[in-house]
DNA sequence: GTCTATAACTCGATAGAC
DNA sequence: GTCTATCGAGTTATAGAC
């Protein structure tokens, strides 16, 4: 229950945010939406025409917010290798699932070409950044050449949607991690450890990051 | 609407499977499987002492198959990796999500210990089944050294549930096939290719599958 | 802008006739 | 075993007072 500076439409479109992420769209009713927000039935048909309008507010924010902290992690100066392990390592709340990823498994989100819009863009987004890293990374020799950065970068979003599956399944994060550092020992330019011999400096091999024992669990 | 020679119990029992299939715990309602059903309000509750009663035998017997199928593919006698990518291709509904991990989105699955069990137990026997495979592939040398197999079993796992993810929110299981087709490249012994030259006979390589152009889509 | 009132319906379940 | 009737609560809204 939201009590602060925030307008009534704000409190609205958090609360619905919040309720989307926890329980789905088929999932989430008006009168919780307005008791989480602390608002009346008038006011949020004042704001709103119904649900789903609230809803496609609720997800446009959730989606915005998905694709900065993406972005945060792949801007570092990294190698590629080094900024899609900051992505695949970036600190998620694993056992409340994908926000957005999560509005794929609800049937009246998939049935609305409006709702859906925004997550197709999103996770469609997320792709393509990748591609691209994964390109970057193949020009400077980093991966082994037959990778196609499509089909890689495809792999490192299903990992992360399929770890919050596994993690969910488990109630714990530990899948998660699993997953994600299976993925990273194949992306790897080279297998870590104390006793690797240096790389010809022809050779653009950088060390993989290190996995750093991580808050989370 | 099921009208054959099924008991009433039966038809209860597959109708909640397709409903929890396409619409989730939350998102199915005792009125709509008794429609589907073609039961009664009465049927239902003589037979099931209510919704999570019913879910639960539904939730078994759609992990029972999901378990059922995915041995098919591990039972071939060819190699970890060849075992591994039948796994990954083996037919699947892929707009349609995962009939088990699609449940671990559900806010009362999850709060439910009992509902939450046979998908726990079901993807946990998965992953210890894929770790062993791996494991068998390591000691024939398919792998890199330094690949831990329940990690590898993770990343597979994960790579299918959230391609389905990826599937749903474009529309087309065409994502699905991609993160598939990079983690198999990752994972491949070798560099697909026909300029491909004869692995030396002391080295344990096996050509990898060659990826079907499937008829899904 | 926000509130209450009301509508028509569905929710998950119980009771009891047949 | 299966049916209909009924329950109290919740659902998604509309109407209209303030």
């Amino acid at each position: 229950m939201y009590s602060d500076g925030m307008s009534t439409s704000e409190r609205l479109i958090e609360a619905t945010r919040e309720l989307l992420w926890e329980r789905g769209y088929v999932g989430t009713s008006p009168k919780a939406i307005q008791q989480r927000a602390g608002a009346g039935q008038g006011s949020m048909y004042h704001h709103f025409t119904g649900k789903p309008d609230l809803a496609l507010a609720a997800i446009r924010r959730t989606a915005a917010d998905l694709r900065a902290a993406a972005e945060a992690a792949f801007a570092g100066d990294g190698t590629a290798y080094e900024r899609i392990a900051a992505y695949l390592l970036r600190e998620r709340d694993v056992l409340r699932g994908c926000p957005v990823g999560r509005l794929t498994m609800d049937p009246e989100i998939i049935a609305d070409d409006e709702l859906r819009a925004p997550v197709d863009e999103t996770l469609d987004w997320l792709r393509g950044r990748l591609a691209g890293i994964v390109q970057e990374g193949l020009d400077q020799g980093e991966f082994a050449a037959h990778v196609v950065p499509g089909e890689i970068a495809s792999a490192v979003v299903a990992t992360v949607q399929g770890g919050y599956v596994l993690a969910r399944a488990t109630g714990s994060p530990e899948a998660f991690d699993a997953g994600v550092r299976g993925l990273l020992s194949l992306l790897s330019p080279r297998p870590p450890g104390p006793a690797e011999p240096a790389p010809p400096s022809f050779f653009h091999a950088t060390a993989p990051l290190q996995l750093p024992p991580h808050t989370r669990e």
